[in-house]
Parts: C-alpha cells; sequence; structure tokens
DNA sequence: CTCCATACGTAGCATTGCTACCTATCCCGA
DNA sequence: TCGGGATAGGTAGCAATGCTACGTATGGAG
C-alpha cells in the first residue's frame, strides 16, 4: 500500500479500534493491524504522534498505568471521539463513493 | 468532503479523466465534477500543478493549441500513464479494503 | 460595459504520515 | 550469561500534497 495514501484517513481508524473498549498505544496498532489483515501495521513513530494529536483534539483521553513494569498509556473514546467516528465513517462512504465512481472502476468489490 | 482526503488519490482520478482520449486541464476538471455528480469539484489550484507533476512524471504529454483566442494545453495519457492508471485502480481497490476493513463498517455499500 | 465562464498559472501554507532515532523492560534461546 | 526480539513509549525533522489566494487573459451574455 502507498505511504501517503492513508493521509486524512488515519483517525477514524484509529478511533474504530477504541471503539469497544480502551486500549493502549501499542495495542491500538496491534489492533488495527490485525483488523485489516496486516494491511494497515503502522510504523509506532505514526501511532504515539497520532493519538497525541487526537487526545488534544479531545476526541480520546488517557490514563497511564504501569502493567509488568512498563509503563502504558490506555485510551477511550470520548463523547466526542464517538461523535468523530460516526462522521468518519459517513464521510469514508462518501469519499470512497466518489473516488470508485471518479476512477471509473466497478462499484465493488469486483474481486469476482 | 473533507479537503485533506484526497491526498494520494489524486493522480489515479486525474489520469482516469484522460483515458478515453485527451482532454485539456479545464476540461479534466470538469469530467472529474461531473464524473463523480460534483462531489470531486477540485479549485484550479489544485488541478494544473497536480497535472504539471504528472506531465514531468512522464504519465501524460500536453501540447499547447489555441481555440477561440484561447490557449489550451490538451493532455493526453502516455504508455507509462496507462500503466500507472492500472496501479492506482487495484491500489485503491486494496486500500479501501483495507480501510473499509479497519473502520469495521460494511463491506459496501452500506446504502441499504 | 460589466460580469461570468473559460483557461492557464504561481506562491506560500498547513497538514500529515513517515523515517530514523532514542529509552526502557521482559523473556526466550544460545 | 548474554544478545536479541517483542513490548511500550517517545521525539525531531522531512517530504509530499492539496488548498487558499492571488494574477492574467479572452469571449460572450446581459
Amino acid at each position: 500500500m502507498r505511504a501517503e495514501a492513508l493521509k486524512g484517513h488515519l483517525d477514524g481508524l484509529l478511533l474504530a479500534t477504541l471503539e469497544n473498549g480502551p486500549r493502549h498505544g501499542y495495542a491500538v496498532k496491534e489492533a488495527l493491524c490485525e483488523a485489516t489483515d496486516g494491511r494497515i501495521d503502522l510504523p509506532t513513530g505514526t501511532v504515539y504522534p497520532a493519538l497525541h494529536r487526537l487526545e488534544r483534539a479531545g476526541l480520546i483521553t488517557g490514563i497511564w498505568s504501569v502493567v509488568g513494569g512498563r509503563r502504558r498509556r490506555t485510551y477511550q473514546l470520548t463523547q466526542a471521539g464517538h461523535a468523530a467516528l460516526s462522521r468518519e465513517r459517513t464521510g469514508w462512504q462518501e469519499f470512497a463513493t466518489a473516488v470508485t465512481a471518479g476512477l471509473g472502476t466497478r462499484p465493488w468489490p469486483a474481486t469476482s
């Protein structure tokens, strides 16, 4: 997958991993990797700054803890985060529809 | 549609408008707007630099002409451009599949 | 004669994900 | 015992890219 393709769509993906309960940063990365069958395997240098951004934006909140000698920051969605995730989903649908139309490909999955 | 969403996917869309014959820059913009039902209506400040980029990359070639007193630069896909378009399409499919999975939305169109 | 559509263009900006690097702990295998 | 990998967090700086805000010019409609 081309690196820059993700631009503008990362936030929604991160939020989605937190929808069913809190996770710490590293687990977010793992969850996203697993959910996409390894197709989206983010470097940590992408994940952590993005989580900081989401926290600054008030979409997630994090608390520190220590598990097995390792410090963790566990994040969970805020009310605003849930709303944002919802927006990201509908936004993605619209975007994907538009690009698919623009590219002139089959509506979906074309995996026949 | 969020502005930054397009990042990394514009080239394929522009190439696609040139697949069925040459067009000049302004017509590319119009064609894309029409193909997407107005959902992707690019400012000219996006289109022209992007076309220059594609030409520098050897994916399209342009020739000047004058029609009705107005100068035009008409572009057409090169061999490499056709190949790139093909890659963009498969890349888009993979990308869309991954993001859809990551967001946990319905495979498609979810417009039910 | 003014305004809009057509047609092209550039400068500079903001965002964003990536590379490359750093620290630290725990555990497994050699 | 010691090295390396997985786990867990982080930062600095870069490159790419689309957008905003302009500027230039012609033709036709009102």
